[in-house]
DNA sequence: ACAGTGACTACAT
DNA sequence: AATGTAGCCACTG
Protein backbone atom coordinates (compact mmCIF):
# COMPACT_ATOMS: atom_id res chain seq x y z
CA UNK A 1 0.00 0.00 0.00
CA UNK A 2 1.05 3.11 -1.36
CA UNK A 3 0.73 5.14 2.12
CA UNK A 4 1.63 2.94 4.43
CA UNK A 5 3.67 5.50 5.73
CA UNK A 6 0.72 8.38 5.54
CA UNK A 7 -0.89 5.63 8.43
CA UNK A 8 2.24 5.85 10.35
CA UNK A 9 1.62 9.70 10.59
CA UNK A 10 -1.90 9.32 11.31
CA UNK A 11 -1.23 7.61 14.53
CA UNK A 12 2.08 9.74 15.64
CA UNK A 13 -0.03 13.14 14.96
CA UNK A 14 -2.67 11.20 17.81
CA UNK A 15 -0.23 10.86 20.50
CA UNK A 16 -0.67 13.27 23.10
CA UNK A 17 1.18 16.03 24.67
CA UNK A 18 3.31 15.19 26.67
CA UNK A 19 2.81 10.78 26.19
CA UNK A 20 5.04 8.63 24.02
CA UNK A 21 4.16 5.07 22.01
CA UNK A 22 6.90 2.91 21.00
CA UNK A 23 6.98 1.69 17.43
CA UNK A 24 5.53 -1.69 17.69
CA UNK A 25 2.65 0.06 19.21
CA UNK A 26 1.64 1.81 16.59
CA UNK A 27 2.41 -1.42 13.90
CA UNK A 28 0.03 -2.95 15.88
CA UNK A 29 -2.47 -0.38 15.95
CA UNK A 30 -2.19 -0.67 11.90
CA UNK A 31 -2.98 -4.10 11.54
CA UNK A 32 0.44 -4.91 10.48
CA UNK A 33 2.26 -6.14 13.94
CA UNK A 34 5.15 -7.55 12.55
CA UNK A 35 6.13 -4.20 10.48
CA UNK A 36 7.83 -1.81 13.62
CA UNK A 37 10.85 -2.07 11.05
CA UNK A 38 8.41 0.28 8.59
CA UNK A 39 7.01 2.26 11.25
CA UNK A 40 10.90 3.72 11.79
CA UNK A 41 11.64 4.04 8.43
CA UNK A 42 8.19 5.94 7.82
CA UNK A 43 9.52 8.34 10.98
CA UNK A 44 12.75 8.61 9.04
CA UNK A 45 11.13 10.13 6.08
CA UNK A 46 8.88 11.97 8.04
CA UNK A 47 11.04 15.12 8.19
CA UNK A 48 10.29 15.51 4.23
CA UNK A 49 6.23 13.81 4.15
CA UNK A 50 5.16 15.14 7.42
CA UNK A 51 7.58 17.36 9.16
CA UNK A 52 5.12 18.89 11.70
CA UNK A 53 4.62 15.74 13.22
CA UNK A 54 5.56 14.72 16.68
CA UNK A 55 7.64 12.02 16.12
CA UNK A 56 9.93 12.94 18.85
CA UNK A 57 7.05 11.01 20.83
CA UNK A 58 7.82 7.91 19.10
CA UNK A 59 10.30 5.67 21.15
CA UNK A 60 11.35 1.96 20.83
CA UNK A 61 9.86 -0.67 23.42
CA UNK A 62 12.35 0.40 25.96
CA UNK A 63 11.44 4.09 26.08
CA UNK A 64 14.74 4.19 24.34
CA UNK A 65 15.50 7.36 21.98
CA UNK A 66 17.00 5.37 19.52
CA UNK A 67 15.96 8.02 16.52
CA UNK A 68 17.45 10.85 17.75
CA UNK A 69 20.31 10.72 15.07
CA UNK A 70 17.66 11.46 12.89
CA UNK A 71 16.63 15.44 13.85
CA UNK A 72 18.36 18.10 13.39
CA UNK A 73 20.89 17.57 15.74
CA UNK A 74 20.85 14.73 17.87
CA UNK A 75 19.88 16.67 21.34
CA UNK A 76 16.72 17.59 19.21
CA UNK A 77 14.47 14.78 20.61
CA UNK A 78 15.84 14.84 23.74
CA UNK A 79 14.96 18.58 24.52
CA UNK A 80 11.34 18.54 22.53
CA UNK A 81 10.68 15.82 25.30
CA UNK A 82 11.95 18.15 28.07
CA UNK A 83 9.79 20.92 26.80
CA UNK A 84 6.68 18.38 27.37
CA UNK A 85 7.64 17.69 31.15
CA UNK A 86 9.30 14.49 29.77
CA UNK A 87 12.38 13.53 31.51
CA UNK A 88 15.39 11.70 29.42
CA UNK A 89 18.41 10.05 31.39
CA UNK A 90 20.79 9.08 29.22
CA UNK A 91 18.72 8.67 26.04
CA UNK A 92 16.18 6.90 27.88
CA UNK A 93 12.49 8.16 29.13
CA UNK A 94 11.89 8.31 32.86
CA UNK A 95 8.49 6.29 33.91
CA UNK A 96 7.99 5.58 30.05
CA UNK A 97 5.99 2.68 31.47
CA UNK A 98 3.32 5.22 33.11
CA UNK A 99 3.78 7.77 30.14
CA UNK A 100 3.12 5.14 27.51
CA UNK A 101 -0.01 5.65 25.26
CA UNK A 102 -1.32 2.92 23.58
CA UNK A 103 -3.05 3.74 20.16
CA UNK A 104 -5.43 1.10 20.40
CA UNK A 105 -6.52 2.04 23.94
CA UNK A 106 -6.70 5.23 23.90
CA UNK A 107 -6.84 6.31 19.97
C1' DA B 1 11.67 -5.76 -12.20
C1' DC B 2 14.99 -6.80 -8.57
C1' DA B 3 17.83 -6.38 -4.69
C1' DG B 4 19.18 -3.51 -0.76
C1' DT B 5 17.78 -0.85 3.27
C1' DG B 6 16.39 -0.24 8.14
C1' DA B 7 13.99 5.48 14.09
C1' DC B 8 12.15 -2.66 15.51
C1' DT B 9 11.13 -6.95 18.23
C1' DA B 10 11.06 -11.49 20.03
C1' DC B 11 13.55 -15.37 20.78
C1' DA B 12 17.87 -17.98 21.57
C1' DT B 13 22.45 -18.46 23.36
C1' DA C 1 22.53 -9.60 32.06
C1' DA C 2 24.35 -9.17 27.65
C1' DT C 3 25.00 -10.35 22.85
C1' DG C 4 23.58 -12.70 18.58
C1' DT C 5 20.26 -14.23 15.28
C1' DA C 6 16.19 -14.28 12.57
C1' DG C 7 11.68 -12.52 10.89
C1' DC C 8 9.44 -8.52 9.16
C1' DC C 9 7.88 -5.70 4.49
C1' DA C 10 7.00 -0.86 2.11
C1' DC C 11 9.91 2.07 -0.03
C1' DT C 12 13.99 3.58 -2.88
C1' DG C 13 17.26 3.54 -6.68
Amino acid sequence: MRDFYIRVYEIVDQIPYGRVTSYGAIANALGAGKSSRLVGIAMNYSHQIAPNIPAHRVVNRNGLLTGRHHFIYDHTMEELLSFEGIRVLDNQIVDFKRLFWDPLVDG
